[in-house]
RNA sequence: GCGCCUGUAGCUCAGCUGGAUAGAGUGUCGCCCUCCGAAGGCGAAGGUCGUGAGUUCGAAUCUCGCCAGGCGCGCCA
């Protein structure tokens, strides 16, 4: 049972029934039909607008309404009190009961507590990180992987089948590039170029030296003066690029299902097919594109080229699938990539860009849509640009400058799950900055450990039990009914925590996983404030004078662990049962 | 010029997709450790929700116009 749906169709059904509700009013009813928290706690457990928004409907007054359908939700014994307020909100008390049994379902469901069904197993693809296999993944590129990989999960939890792609671009100028700074650094390692430093335009990372050096150690000098080495070193340098990117992938808690090659989609024919198809659908022309606003072009040229008719599909302009030369272009390939998407079942993508790609957004949605006929959904979520900041000061990050912050190096200084529910903590949408010395610090200043301390602190009330009674508490142990004695702040943690689910749902589809986030530090916060309480009023967890409360509290207690720990998990964190012993540096 | 995102407390950000008196953290100022971990808790102060209209019982939230910042507007990926 999911708490909020349960009460909301229950008053959708009643309404229905007391009011004799047309379709329009059904449909309106279903809409805007909402339950909530009040924001003033005496009004009571939960408010709803029922009789508001079916005012105009019925042409009566809310109040005269709410008053009609009180009378009926009387009559359920889920409800203790009902009162009508302001403009017409019904507000309700639910009774000790109904409230304990709706708590035992987090014991009920343990770690599945919060999932739900919404996406009834269907297939859905998200497509994030794809970061050009050239180098190790840096800070730009985590914030996308991270909310990436936290969306599929969340996505998981309300019952989608996900599958975690990341697309590879190993068919650009930029693996070119990657190759030959390879194939330089291993010139290189046999005494060429002394004294130089690599050309301008080519990596200058040390990443590329061990590329080299693995080159050398299996094929010796048999490269050296000859012309015909870019596909194999391309191939070599992808390859190991693609090892580090999952390395540090995973040292963030990220691990993709699927790696799907540009290069391949173009080698087996998917590109050409998909060009063929467009042609057949008539979705192809050629034309010549007007000169690009804003910025001066020099080397913009008028000549005709082959294009999609994407303004027909919502982007603002036509775009080029074959240059005049006949070759494609990068959103060619991309086409075919989302193509074969759908043709390996997916009717349902989300695809996670950087800002810096949004102008890309439009496009691709025409294309999807035109392509399969509107039969795929394709969402776009932006990431805004992380700005990373070292005391206070703006830090300049360039690929090509070789002077970028890798994932490692901030991995040395922080832990991965801190670094997960720092950069999910805010919204997407948000451009945030970054600041290394103060995300080191670690101390109160850094909010992330504050949900892990709620979270050690239940393990620590379950180790004082131990110490007590010799073994740990079992659910035999606990007594679940609990809400009728239980104080005000007690209360508001056990409505919040049966809230889970409808957050996850919240955060799944609205991909925000930082709302899940949010919650779970008002979680964290409502237990610390239990916790303080045995500092004044000798509220104490584990009291072995008084095992019928005791039994209560542990409850309560084993009830936010749960509740922590599969909010974190879905975040992709683990909850601590401990914190490190470790002070924080003065 | 056009498109997307953002503008909320001194600073960093929430605000559950229209609800009642707009919230946290941090900073400032007070309290609370003979105590299951004070990496915590309690309280005070701090706001024309960028701005002007509109939609309605009701707007930080939706619509439109301005103002400011970010990103993007090639045949680059």
């Amino acid at each position: 049972m999911i708490l909020d749906q349960f009460l909301k169709e229950k008053i959708a059904s009643l309404a229905e029934s007391v009011w004799s509700l047309d379709e329009s009013a059904k449909v309106l009813l279903k809409n805007h039909l909402t339950l909530e928290k009040p924001a003033n706690k005496s009004f009571g457990d939960f408010a709803t607008n029922a009789a508001m928004i079916l005012s105009k409907n019925l042409r009566q007054n809310p109040r005269v309404l709410a008053e009609q359908l009180v009378e009926k939700l009387k009559e359920e014994d889920c409800f203790k009190t009902l009162e009508i307020a302001g403009p017409g909100f019904i507000n309700m008390r639910l009774s000790s009961s109904f409230w304990d049994k709706a708590f035992a379902e987090i014991f009920n469901q343990k770690d599945k507590f919060g999932t739900s069904n919404i996406g009834q197993n269907e297939k859905i693809n998200v497509e994030f990180l794809s970061a050009n296999p050239t180098g190790p993944l840096h800070v730009g590129h985590s914030r996308g992987a991270i909310f990436g990989d936290a969306v599929a999960r969340l996505l998981s939890k309300i019952g989608y089948d996900v599958t975690k792609e990341y697309y590879v671009n190993d068919f650009g100028k930029q693996v070119d590039v990657l190759a030959e700074s390879v194939y330089w650094r291993y010139e290189e390692l046999f005494g060429r170029h002394k004294g130089e430093s690599i050309p301008e335009g080519r990596y200058p990372g040390d990443y590329v030296i061990p590329v080299a050096q693995s080159i050398k150690d299996l094929d010796g000098d048999q490269w050296l003066d000859k012309t015909d080495w870019l596909e194999y070193f391309k191939a070599k340098s992808i390859e190991q690029m693609l090892k580090l990117i999952q390395s540090d992938a995973a040292k963030l808690g990220i691990k993709f299902d699927v790696f799907t090659s540009e290069k391949s989609l173009v080698e087996d024919g998917a590109v050409d097919k998909a060009v063929q198809q467009m042609q057949d659908m008539g979705l192809l022309y050629k034309g010549i594109l007007p000169k690009p606003k804003g910025e001066e072009t020099e080397d913009w040229a008028p000549v005709e080229q082959t294009l999609f008719r994407a303004k027909d599909f919502g982007d603002d302009g036509d775009r080029v699938i074959l240059r005049s030369d006949g070759s494609k272009t990068y959103f060619t390939s991309d086409i075919a990539y989302h193509v074969n998407k759908f043709d390996r079942g997916f009717h349902q993508m989300v695809d996670i860009f950087g800002a810096d790609h949004g102008g890309y957004v439009k496009r691709l949605k025409a294309a999807v849509k035109a392509l399969t006929n509107a039969q795929a959904t394709l969402d776009i979520a932006l990431c805004q640009v992380v700005s990373l900041q070292k005391d206070g000061k703006p830090f300049r990050m360039s690929k090509r400058a070789g002077n970028f912050v890798l994932v490692d190096d901030i991995l040395d200084e922080i832990d991965a799950d801190a670094f997960r529910l720092f950069m999910l903590t805010k919204s997407a949408d948000s451009q945030m900055s970054f600041d290394l010395a103060k995300t080191k610090e670690q101390s109160k200043d850094n909010p992330v450990f504050y949900i892990q301390y709620a979270s050690a602190r239940t393990y620590s009330v379950l180790n004082t039990y131990e110490k007590i009674f010799g073994v740990m508490p079992t659910e035999k142990d606990l007594d679940m009914h609990l809400y009728a004695n239980a104080n005000e702040t007690e209360r508001e943690l056990i409505q919040k925590m049966l809230g889970l689910t409808h957050i996850v749902e919240v955060s799944a589809q609205n991909k925000a996983p930082h709302l899940l986030a949010g919650y779970l530090y008002e979680i964290a916060s409502l237990f610390h404030s239990i916790w303080t309480l045995g500092a004044k009023g000798g509220h104490r967890f584990v009291d072995a004078n008084n095992m019928e409360q005791t039994r209560k509290n542990l409850a309560l207690v084993m009830a936010v662990q749960q509740v922590l720990k599969n909010g974190l998990e879905i975040l992709g964190i683990t909850a601590k049962t401990q914190m490190s012993r470790e002070l924080p540096a003065e």
